[in-house]
Formats: C-alpha cells, structure tokens, sequence
RNA sequence: GGGAGUUUAGCUCAGCUGGGAGAGCAUCUGCCUUACAAGCAGAGGGUCAUAGGUUCGAGCCCUAUAACUCCCACCA
C-alpha cells in the first residue's frame, strides 16, 4: 500500500463493481421495510454544480444508511425535460447551425431535441455517479418519458374533470424573449433605477387636468381609465367627467376604485387593463376596455399609432419626448422599483393579457396546508413551514400552459366543426360533443414544473397500480435546497394528496446553498464558481462529500472553503496510514474475537468510545444531523483512535507474547471495521477500499450490517480509569515540553499513587506510559528526595529528576498556582451543594458528578498541599 | 410593507431537550519517535452583538435595540 492514498485508483473501479453487483438495485421485499427518497430531478441542460454535489451527498448518505440498516432502500433518480431552459438552449444551438425555429416544424423541432437530450441528458447522470451516488439507475426517469407523460396526461384529464383546470382569459407574465407565459413564481424581482414620470391629463370639457404619476409611460397607449380613491376629496367634484389622453387624442373616464392610495403620488392612477395586474382587476370591476398595445414579441403593436413597431425600451424613450414638446410632462423624478425578470432569460416580464390554461388552487391548497399544520409532513428545520404556509395560503391560480414546444403537449383537442373541447388522454377519434373527426391539439406545452409535481409516483408507475407504487409509496424523505420550496415541494404534496389521497413524503431535508470563500453565491456571470468535477479530480470524490457534509447544519448555507477540502483530503489519508498499520500488523492473526479476559483498560477505553460513537452517529443520521456526525466521526478517528489509541497498540502489537498480540490486533480490526462502517455513506470508496482489505472474505462493506452498539464491550468504569493514565500521560509531556527535553532522551518517571487502587490502575498501564513518553517507570512509596519536576495528577504525583533544570522557587510557584486552581473548583461546587434550590431542581446524575468533583479536588488539593511542605523541606 | 435567518477564538463554522465555551485553518514552541511532515507533541487566543428579564443556573428561553443576509408582496 502507497503512503499517501490515490482516490484515482480506487473510485472508479469501486464504483463499477457496486453496479456490476447490482447493490444499488431495490427490490421490492416484504420482509424488509422500504425506505425511499426520489431526486430531485436535474436539468438535462444541467452540469453538476456544487449545490448538486451537496444535495446528492446527503441523499446518498441517508441511503447508504438505511441500507445498511437492513431497509430495502430505494433511491429513485432521473431527470427533469427543464421545458424553458431546454428549449432556449435548443434555439440557441440551432441558431448558431443557422436554422431558425419559426422556420421549421414542430416535428422538425422537436427531433433535434431529442437528439440533443440523447447526446447531453445523460451527462449529468454520469458525473451523479462520479460523486458516488448509489441511485438505482435500473429505475432512472425522465420526464418526458412514456412512464410520466402518462401520469401527466391522466392527472390533466382528471382534473379537468373535476373543474379544477380551466382555459381562461387573464393577465399573465408574459416573456417576450420565450415568448411564453410564465408562472408567478417563474419572475424574479430585481430593484432597479428608474424614473416615475408625472404626466398631465386634461378633462375634455377643457377645464382644468389631473396628474397622474407613472414608471411605464409606454402603456398609456393601451390607458382607458383614470382611476382615483373615491374618498379623496380633491377629487370628488370631477365625477362624471372624461379626460382626454394624451397623445392619442382619446376620450378616457374618470372612475373611483379604492384600490388607489390617497397619499401615493398625485393620488391618481392611469389604468392600462392589459399591461397592468391590478388595473386588470379595475378594469373588470369597472367594465373596461382592454386594450393590448405590446405585442408577444414586446414590440409595439398596431394599437399603438404612430409608436407601431418601435419596441418597448424605444417607445418609452419616444413617448416621454412627445409629452415634454407638447407639454404633458410636469415632472421627472428618480425612483427605485422593482422589475419582474424571467428566471431563465432574465428579460422583462411584461404583464399581458392572454388566453392560457390555469389550476384552480383553493380547493388543491387546503388539504396540503392541513397535513402540514398536522405534522404528517414534517418540515426540517421546522422554521420552512412558515415559508411553505405564506405561500400556500396567499396563492393564486398557477398558470400551466407555454407556448412552447419542449414539454408535454396539452392533452386538449378542439373541434374544427363545433369549436367546443375533448380533454383525453389519448388522442380522441371524435368531438365527445358533435363527433366531428376534425380535431386539432392544443398548440401548448405544459410548465415543466406541472410533471414534476407528479415525481414521487409518476416514476413509480402511477396511475397504474405498480408493486413499486404499492410498496414504496409514500417515499420517507424529500431532501432538497430551500429555493425550490414553491416551484416543486409544495406542488408535490398537493399532488399526492390530490391523486394518490396520499402525502409523497413523510420529512422534507432543507439544505443551503453552497457558497463561495467570501459568502457570495456561485454565479456563472461572477465567475466564482467551483467545479465539483475539478475538485474529485484533484482530490477525489470522499474528500469532496466529506468536505461538504462537515459542517452541514440542516437549513444553513455553507462555504466552499479550499482549506477545508484540504483538511478533508488530510483526514482520508490519516484514514488510509492508520488502516496501513493496522493491516501490517495484523497480517496472519486470527482477529475474529476479541478475548475479553485478555483485554487491557486501553483496549476497554477505545472500545467504550466506539460504542457510544455508534449510538451517537446513529442518532444523529436518523435526525438528518448530517454535519454533527461528520464532525464526531472526524473526531473519533483522528483524535481517539490514531492519536491515542494506535499508539496505545504499539507495546503489544510489537511484542513477542502472542496472546497480547492476538487480542490487541483483535481490537484494531474490530474498532477500525466498524468506524468504517459507520463512516462508509460519507465517504463510500475509501470505507470500501480498506474494508475489503481488511478482510478478504467479504463481499462489500456498502452491504454489510449497520454497527450494533454491543453493551458486552462497553467499560464505562475501566474508561474512566484509563482517563486519568492519559491524564499522566499528558502531564508528563507538558512537562517535557515546558522544560525542553526532546522525545529521544529517555527519562526516570517516578511515581507515588495515592492509593493502593490507583496503583494498580496505573500498573495496569505501565507498559502504555513507557512506550508513550519514552520513559522509565518506577513506582515509589514516599515523596523522593532531591531535585525533582513534579506534578500532581489525581491518581498519582509524578517526579522526574531533572537535575540543573530544575528552579525550587518556580516549582512552588507553579505548585501553588495547581493549589490555587484546585480551590476555586472546590469554591464553585461547594457553592452549588449550598445552593438549596441547585440540590432542590437539579437532576441527580449532575448532582452526583458535583459530589464527586468536590471530593476528587479536595484529595488533590491535600496531595499538593503535602508536595509543596516536602519541597519546602 | 410582511416574514425568516445570522451575530461564538484572527478566519470559517459546530454547540443536539438550559447544567462548567469546541473543532478545523492560521499563530507560537519543540520533534523526520519504524501508519501518516497531507504528520506528532505542547502552547497562546473568546464580556458567546448590546441592554434588560425568566431561572438555583442562560451561548441556548423571553422582550427590546443594532448590524448584516435572505425570502415573499409589488403603491402606479
């Protein structure tokens, strides 16, 4: 075995033969319990970032867990057709071959997207397995395929049915670079500077004007109202009158509505129906026309006069110069506001008035607020309720269909002879109301956000009756970033209440993003972000999922840090030298059982640290405390188990008594094996590399048993007692550094136990101390005398004859500050034993440890006291 | 406008139901001790944002304040 490990000549083959065995293939088994998360589908467009890599690292270690844990662990993995973002990628590919899409059919389109989704879809699939993900390929989904378009087209027709889906004419967000609708949560607001314009409208009875105020002075064109707060007295005189709209010469009238503020701006408020969400709504209270002046492509339309053909930005420009030549504008002020954006183009959304496709919410949003007020769903960390709830109870009809062609097509068919609607989910032979063979399909596509709201039993093979649905429905948790709370967990649990009368997860997992060294998200247009790819290259996939778990706190951000990778690359070749060791030194001995008659007190210590590890780590995975258990694993290994205990084995390891050899080695195994058991769904590959090594008679470490914390080896007095040896231990090494005597020098280690059971504690571990400080031990009755460095440890004062290095003065002085320290702990517990309410309402356990620490520092406090009269002496 | 989060060592962050402040990195000192210098041993470093309150006891609970971050709403 090499020095340092090289994750590049295991990963990959390790990988391999998981697939090869099919470990990653659930069955359905009913004599195991199912365990299920689905994916959160990525983008085909998509490339793995670091919020992919986090996301999956934690999906694979709950897994990795279960499985171990004896469920039939299914992780469902596929992906999502991204309908917008696919599309736009499309068009843009085909562009630069110089083809464009208006010049082209539907079925043309559509074949070079599949091509596409052939060629690149798989690629995210390939770099999910380079992180190690143990996802069962066998079921990977997509979308798009027959499976879930099925699901889509069957939901569709039901709940069109049932009324809850209808085609309707409203306002939308409309992008003019898609040129599609979007839904409300698919805009984006971004502050931005602009200017709020002060226009002049004078009545058409020639007498007098109002001022309106405006950031859009292009949608005058589509004005046909002036709407003012019918409370506000300067207004009230002017009802009935007409006012004349500028530049268009048109007469428009003046109407009351309370939807106007009295103290905002001039306190009127031009009203333009179809270019505005809320004057849309005036306009239905108040009849109005509508009156579309910005076309689908954000040019100006045929309504717009002399403005036609100017686009949006021009014709704002253009407008506001008119007003000021013919004298309409009164003023120009600077004014921040907020701009919606499309989430995929980043153009601006421009509301419009169309015909599109809507899911009526109210009915679909009460169940799914109930169950998670219930708790049946289970928000963590709680707090993401609040979220979900401001969401669900404030939401508005959701807009599903695009005009687009990457998606699943509307299963609506109209009749060329009677005009009316067949909803089927195959294509209809006939008009159910006229049986006119002459049907066409709606043109649209679905949001893409409609078919992954279907995820969790879509791919489970609903609406057919699947064994898998059957038995791995409802999947236990979701595990997901917290941006996406709306866009898809929050349309999956209506979902699943809706058509399966059944919640799609028991627990949703939100985690953070993952953010750059400075704390700024990772942005293509920054160019700060991380490769994860780059990264497992350079330092392998454990490394990366280690360094993204540590510290994963659920519903927290984290940082990307190069020095925290490093630390983690450090940690699995401190894994890879320790199991080197191991290895060597147990070549050919029988390691099977460990004879607990022979073990030692060290051996008892690492043990008892081992089995309160175990139920420790257990805990925090079945509470998703991902980051808590990565640290205590961390901590473990590296410190108890390399720092402390490797060199604990060494006396025994090396020596000629087989029996001591046996046992020793024994407990290495047994220890190593199962802290790699328990760090194996962090870091699979390495675990499995030195598992297998470990011993050749297993078939994979990713199938073996989760540890059982075994109560027969758990030692908690003897772990105790070998706390105080390491305390010798540690008081000697603080004293060779303090006065400078280097490792290689051996010295005398004289030693006065306090008590005859603490002397053969300390017996018991003579070898260790040897060994560790390179020392002589000798045990003596009385304080020598002579020149010593000495210390006062609970069990024992220790004294080494360090001769000229020797002070008198500070040894007292040093002496009386260990005196001083010992009564202030004797002062703090005494002080608690006294308080009546810590003796009344304190819990016993805390009240027994003070009884004990106040006798333990008097004895010590009496030893010091004896040392120092002695040096005095 | 509404809501949420953060504030702990020089830096990045842990701290699980309230019971003596922790890690990694960085710094300083000494070591190539036959698993590992990507390492070992030792050391220094904190009024847990501020002010009150509850409690025998508060980093943790309550109230207020400040700074930063995010989400939602979208009053032209």
């Amino acid at each position: 075995m090499d020095k340092i490990y090289n994750p590049k000549n295991t990963e990959d083959r390790i990988y391999n033969n998981w697939l090869d065995k099919g470990y990653f293939t659930a069955k359905v088994d009913k004599d195991k319990k199912p365990f299920t998360i689905v994916i959160p589908p990525p983008n085909i467009t998509g490339q793995l970032h670091m919020g992919h890599a986090l996301n999956n690292t934690i999906q694979d270690i709950i897994i990795r867990f279960k499985r171990m844990q004896g469920y039939s662990a299914l992780w469902l993995p596929g992906t999502d057709h991204a309908s917008i973002a696919t599309e736009v990628k499309i068009v843009a590919k085909l562009k630069e071959e110089g083809i464009k899409k208006e010049d082209i059919t539907r079925e043309e389109f559509l074949k070079h997207a599949f091509a596409w989704k052939e060629q690149y879809g798989g690629r995210i699939v390939e770099q999910l397995k380079k992180l190690g993900s143990s996802c069962d390929w066998s079921r990977l989904a997509f979308t798009m395929d027959e499976k879930c378009s099925k699901a889509v087209r069957h939901v569709f027709v039901k709940l069109y049915d049932k009324g809850l889906i209808y085609k309707g004419k409203k306002i939308i967000n409309w992008c003019p670079d898609c040129k599609t609708a979007l839904s409300d949560a698919e805009v984006e607001y971004e502050e931005s500077d602009s200017f709020l314009w002060h226009i002049r409208y004078p009545f058409a009875n020639g007498k007098g004007e109002i001022i309106v105020a405006t950031t859009r002075p292009e949608t005058m064109l589509g004005d046909t109202a002036v709407a003012v707060n019918p409370d506000d007295k300067r207004y009230k005189k002017y009802s009935g009158q007409k006012l004349i709209l500028p530049l268009l010469n048109k007469e428009i009238p003046l109407i009351y509505d309370g939807y106007v503020e009295k103290d905002f701006g001039t306190g009127a408020v031009k009203i333009t129906p179809a270019h505005d969400p809320n004057d849309f709504e005036v306009g239905l209270r108040h009849n109005l026309e509508v009156i579309k002046v910005i076309g689908d492509d954000g040019i100006m339309n045929e309504n717009a006069g002399v403005y036609k053909g100017l686009t949006r930005e021009e014709c704002r420009k253009k407008i506001v110069e008119d007003l000021e030549k013919q004298g309409y504008l009164v003023k120009t002020e600077p004014y921040k506001h907020n701009v919606g954006k499309c989430y995929r183009c980043r153009s601006i959304v421009e509301p419009s008035v169309s015909e599109q496709w809507f899911v009526k919410m109210d009915e679909l949003a009460a169940p799914a607020i109930e169950i998670v007020k219930e708790k049946k769903i289970k928000f963590i960390p709680e707090r993401f309720e609040k979220t979900y709830f401001n969401w669900m109870e404030n939401i508005k009809d959701w807009c599903i269909s695009r005009q687009l062609w990457w998606g699943h097509r509307i299963p609506a068919y109209y009749c060329q002879n009677c005009g009316k609607i067949t909803v089927s989910e195959d294509k209809p032979e006939k008009c159910k109301y006229c049986s006119s063979t002459n049907l066409k399909q709606d043109e649209d596509v679905l949001d893409t956000w409609f078919s992954s709201a279907l995820w969790p039993f879509s791919t489970l093979g609903y609406p057919d009756k699947t064994e898998d649905l059957k038995y791995f429905y409802p999947t236990n948790v979701l595990v997901t970033a917290y941006d996406i709370i709306f866009f898809w967990v929050a349309r999956m649990i209506f979902s699943g209440l809706e058509h399966m009368k059944k919640i799609p997860f028991k627990e949703v997992l939100i985690h953070g993003i993952v953010r750059d060294s400075q704390g700024r998200k990772m942005s293509k247009s920054l160019g700060n972000g991380v490769d994860p790819l780059t990264v497992i290259d350079e330092y392998g996939a454990d490394t990366l999922r280690f360094s993204l778990s540590m510290g994963v706190a659920p519903g927290g951000d984290t940082r990307f840090i190069k020095e925290k990778v490093e630390s983690c690359r450090n940690f699995m070749n401190k894994i890879w030298n320790a199991s080197r060791f191991v290895l060597s030194n147990t070549e050919n001995i029988e390691t099977d059982k460990i004879d607990e008659n022979c073990i030692t007190d060290a051996d008892k210590w690492i043990l008892s640290k081992l089995f309160v590890l175990e139920k420790e780590i257990t805990d925090n995975l079945n509470k998703y405390e991902i980051g808590l258990a990565a640290s205590k694993l961390y901590d473990f290994l590296w410190s108890d188990f390399c720092d402390w205990y490797l060199e604990l084995s060494k006396p025994y390891i090396y020596s000629n008594d087989e029996k001591k050899r046996k046992t020793t080695a024994s407990v290495l195994v047994y220890v190593l094996k199962n802290a790699l058991k328990l760090l194996h769904p962090f870091i699979p590959f390495i675990t499995e590399e030195i598992y297998l090594a470990l011993d050749k008679n297993q078939e994979s470490i990713m199938i073996s048993k989760w540890p059982e914390p075994d109560k027969n080896l758990y030692f908690k007095k003897e772990a105790e007692n070998f706390e105080r040896v390491m305390e010798i231990i540690k008081s000697v090494r603080n004293i060779r550094a303090e006065k400078g005597v280097s490792f290689s020098k051996t010295v005398n280690l004289q030693i006065l136990a306090y008590k005859k059971e603490y002397e053969n504690i300390i017996k018991n571990a003579v070898a260790y101390i040897e060994k560790l400080l390179n020392c002589k031990v000798e045990f003596i009755e009385s304080e020598p005398q002579g020149k010593f460095v000495s210390q006062v440890t609970f069990l024992a004062g220790l004294f080494i004859p360090l001769g000229e290095l020797i002070d008198i003065d500070e040894e007292i002085k040093k002496l009386n500050l260990e005196l001083e320290k010992c009564e202030s702990e004797i002062q703090r517990a005494e002080k608690l034993l006294s308080n009546q309410g810590f003796v009344a309402k304190a819990p016993k356990q805390l009240l027994d440890k003070e009884k004990e620490k106040l006798k333990n520092y008097t004895e010590m406090k009496e030893n010091i006291k004896a040392r120092i009269e002695n040096i005095k002496n």
